[in-house]
RNA sequence: GGGCGAAUGGCGGAACUGGUAGACGCGCACGACUCAAAAUCGUGUUUCGUAAGAAGUGAGAGUUCGAUUCUCUCUUCGCCCA
């Protein structure tokens, strides 16, 4: 029996598959269309497992959904601005346009060698001018919309190498490369004003019910409606400041208010602009990173004023007006009323500063002497300690009940306030998409004229230079336009700007007039389906859901909210971890098993602990070279493998014994296959066909149903069960015809798991006519039904029976019967419950 | 601290709306082939017990004729936010 040989085999179909540009798809109205998408990798150089596991769980769907008739777009690109060129370039003197487009040669060989469906005519890379000039446009348009803005915020900033740093760049409060302590620092900046669909995009998250809940959850959770009061404090002291607005969520708790704390960035800040001690204090608060988490892990700190705070529920309460590092100036208005005994935030300050800390909320069933004193009581119970709003239910009616009180007696209003923040999108970076705005002498902003259009990148330029290296292109900074002087914009778009409509482009990727053709994407969207991690869950999802919005917005021409109408979020890919008698993370290629022992390759003297299995990385050099995988087992085993341990959704755990039974349960396939042809042409004429059929029609069942569900992980068991059917009965001597005719759907219904096995087995029968083999349920139909006796609830027996039994002939039977009337003599019987052909339980 | 989710053999995981727990795979054991090994094929494999049988889905309760599935409490783990 010949081997399989994948690697000819593979080549082969993969390169028809390119020669015939078989998944080429153009808009065709007479087709129901299904538009498949993963999320586009970032060309760093090359594909990983995870990559793997993303592409493979598409092309699986997209396959199917191509063999059941649809119209199936399925395209690729590259998201191919961002850092990681920049310090590659910085590091080896390249230039990141030519690193970039390298990568993108590599990794796509890569992909094609998976035997992916995918349209490459609509290959995409957001780098190119190509791209980015229609996201120039799309900038100017939501400039006129007035849906960007610019403001001054507060960015990372590295002092030693001059350079703004993301959040992700800042570890443990020091810059990732210069390792110095990282300030705030105030910069002009672009906004995209995301916040004014926070509703919308909440509102929205409900009609989307091809969701994960998780997700939906978490990006309401970011969203963050709350419904609160703000609340205006007077001011006594000796500065011209009548009142501070604060919001509160918790206005019931307002008397156990015991200081009011600001931002440094308060508008009361600027009688202090001169107090050498602010100044001190604001540096000190300056050092404290931008990020929630950093304010909320760090100490909390604060600056006394003179100024006094009245409790505008009990005037005779004066309090402190501190300035504090922990209140941000962008939520609410920059101001909250501390509350000590309820907010733990508060509570640390208070002892800190030595502040009153009074319980006015005590849990369910304590006294009401009840009081705070190791930590802060933030759950739910009954107000106390508060004159007329003693006794309420906390938070639940005392919330209303505050805010219905302080609106009569106009001291504040009730306010709903969204927890997410307008999108800042200045990058202070080389490699991204140039906005494309002029400043004139006196600063004023100019959007770049169209005919302008694309602000190109500056090429060949130094890179190695401190700050933004835009800013350092002169001859490209600065222009005349009929004689008046301009500036340019010497920031870039953030990355995410890019992802945000590429779904968009996939319809029209040569479109050369504008970003899309609206005929096209009438046809194309929303995505049916969206294949990706879910660390995108927030922040890609959320700002491709407001880039769908802002577009439509005062559009006539356009009205598409939601661009994604499924979500799929699959999970990562995982390897045991290895490290050596020194604790060195050691890779999995060095090492072998000997004995059920690991040691390191070649040394049997160097035993290698085996940790858990984690989500592969470099840094602990448990990742698996998805290139050696296909070189040596070939596509079709590693898509095997990758669907076949964990439901997609999962972590899935990679393991070589696991790759091995894949690659040769393909060639087990093979030999099948062989034994079939063979058969087919011995020209049986027996009748013995009834359970190839039966068998056959199951299979098919199972596997649309588990393919419609994404229980991938089941549809490779469906396989192993009809492979372990057929090599079993094959030498049964079924009819030629209905060999072929259940042989042939078998091999179309895998073409979505090992598309070049299957192909070629279909081209060895001489199968042109490909379309997804429906299921007979007339096959399906047991003549005999399996029921369950039950005494007591506990299963007793197994009968296999015709069915539509009486329940007086059953219990008849059961009662004869040899292995259960044991159980059943001279017993009294309290009860039978029969579920028809199903079970039968008697209660003795 | 808050939110969400998960927990089933030695391991990854199945079990449709409450109705035969452990599909399928890995691993392991035994057998066949072989001088031998690898590869391959076959058989078995929840635990205890020689067996009949009993126990069994993180722990404890509850609802039910019947619970992996529903409810409550707890434990552990994961993810997200802080």
């Amino acid at each position: 029996m010949d081997r399989y040989n994948f690697k000819s085999i593979e080549q082969k179909w993969q390169r028809i598959w390119d020669e015939e540009k078989t998944f080429s798809t153009k808009v065709d109205k007479s087709k129901k269309k299904f538009y498949c998408l993963e999320m586009f990798p970032y060309p760093s150089g090359k594909i990983h497992m995870g990559h793997v596991r993303n592409y493979t769980i598409g092309d699986v769907l997209a396959r199917y959904k191509s063999l059941s008739g649809y119209n199936v777009m399925h395209p690729m690109g590259w998201d191919s601005f961002g850092m990681p060129a920049e310090n590659a370039a910085k590091q080896n003197n390249l230039d990141p346009k030519i690193w970039t487009e390298s990568n993108i040669e590599k990794m796509k060989s890569q992909l094609k060698k998976l035997g992916l469906s995918i349209d490459w005519e609509r290959e995409i890379s957001t780098c190119s001018e190509e791209y980015y000039k229609h996201q120039q446009l799309f900038f100017l348009e939501l400039l006129k919309k007035k849906l960007v803005y610019r403001k001054e915020n507060y960015v990372n900033w590295d002092p030693i190498d001059e350079t703004v740093l993301a959040n992700e760049q800042v570890i443990d409060g020091k810059g990732w490369r210069s390792g110095a302590t990282v300030e705030r620092k105030k910069l002009s900046q672009w906004f995209f004003n995301i916040s004014k669909f926070s509703q919308e995009l909440l509102d929205g998250l409900d009609d989307l019910n091809e969701w994960p809940d998780k997700v939906k959850t978490m990006q309401k959770n970011w969203i963050g409606k709350s419904f609160g009061c703000e609340i205006d404090f007077k001011i006594e002291g000796d500065l011209p400041v009548d009142e501070i607005k604060c919001y509160t969520t918790r206005p019931d708790t307002l008397f156990g208010f015991s200081f009011l704390a600001l931002s440094v960035d308060h508008d009361v800040s600027k009688f202090f602009k001169n107090d050498k001690n602010f100044i001190k204090f604001k540096e000190e608060c300056s050092k404290t990173g931008t990020t929630e988490e950093a304010i909320a892990v760090g100490d909390k700190i604060g600056f006394k004023t003179n100024l006094i705070a009245i409790n505008p529920l009990n005037p005779a309460q004066k309090v402190p007006v501190y300035f504090a590092n922990f209140v941000l100036m962008d939520y609410g208005f920059g101001a909250v009323f501390g509350c000590p005994a309820h907010d733990q935030r508060d509570f640390d300050f208070a002892k800190k500063y030595d502040l009153e800390i009074k319980t006015v909320v005590k849990p369910q069933g304590e006294n009401d002497d009840f009081v705070v004193n190791k930590e802060a009581f933030s759950g739910p119970g009954i107000i106390i300690n508060s004159k007329f709003l003693n006794g309420l239910i906390a938070p639940e009616n005392s919330v209303a009940e505050t805010i219905k009180l302080l609106e009569k007696k106009k001291l504040g209003k009730k306010k709903i306030n969204f927890r997410l923040k307008d999108w800042g999108v200045s990058r202070q970076r080389y490699w991204g998409c140039p906005i494309p705005v002029l400043y004139d002498e006196q600063g004023e902003v100019h959007p770049v004229p169209e005919e302008m259009l694309p602000v190109k990148l500056p090429e060949k330029i130094d890179l190695k230079v401190k700050g933004n290296p835009l800013d350092s292109q002169k001859n490209w900074k600065y222009l005349d336009i009929k004689g008046k002087k301009f500036e340019r914009e010497t920031d870039t778009l953030d990355t995410f700007v890019c992802s945000s409509w590429y779904y968009l482009r996939f319809c029209s990727p040569k479109n050369s007039i504008y970003g899309f053709n609206k005929d096209e994407i009438n046809y194309w969207m929303p995505v049916d389906q969206y294949i990706g991690g879910v660390e995108h869950a927030i922040l890609h999802l959320l700002y491709s859901r407001f880039f769908m919005r802002a577009l439509s917005h005062d559009n006539a021409e356009l009205n598409i909210q939601e661009p994604f109408k499924g979500l799929f979020t699959q999970g990562m890919v995982c390897h045991e971890t290895y490290k050596d008698s020194d604790d060195n993370w050691v890779s999995p290629d060095e090492i072998e098993t000997f004995e059920g022992k690991k040691y390191l390759k070649g040394d049997r003297s160097k035993i290698i602990k085996v940790g858990p299995s984690e989500s592969m990385s470099k840094s602990k050099k448990n990742t698996i070279d998805p290139e050696n995988i296909i070189e040596n087992y070939g596509a079709d085993a590693a898509r095997l493998f990758i669907l076949s341990d964990s439901p997609p959704e999962k972590d899935v755990q990679w393991s070589e014994e696991g790759i091995a039974s894949s690659y040769k349960f393909v060639q087990k396939l093979w030999n099948l296959n062989t034994k079939v042809l063979e058969e087919i042409k011995k020209n049986h004429d027996e009748d013995s066909d009834q359970e190839l059929e039966k068998e056959t029609n199951l299979f098919l069942k199972k596997i649309t149903d588990n393919l419609e569900n994404f229980s991938y992980n089941k549809i490779i068991a469906n396989l192993h069960e009809i492979y372990g059917f057929l090599s079993k009965k094959i030498e049964k001597k079924f009819k030629k015809e209905t060999l072929i005719l259940n042989y042939k759907k078998i091999l179309i219904a895998i073409i979505p798991i090992v598309p070049h096995f299957s192909n070629e087995c279909l081209k060895l029968m001489d199968v042109d006519d490909i379309k997804w083999p429906e299921y007979d349920v007339s096959f399906l139909k047991n003549e005999k039904i399996n029921l369950v006796v039950q005494i007591n609830g506990k299963k007793r027996g197994l009968l296999s029976l015709m069915p539509n039994n009486s329940e007086e002939k059953l219990f008849e039977i059961i009662c004869n019967h040899d292995g259960l009337k044991k159980y059943l003599e001279n017993k009294n019987i309290k009860r039978k419950i029969y579920i028809k052909d199903k079970l039968f339980n008697i209660i003795i």
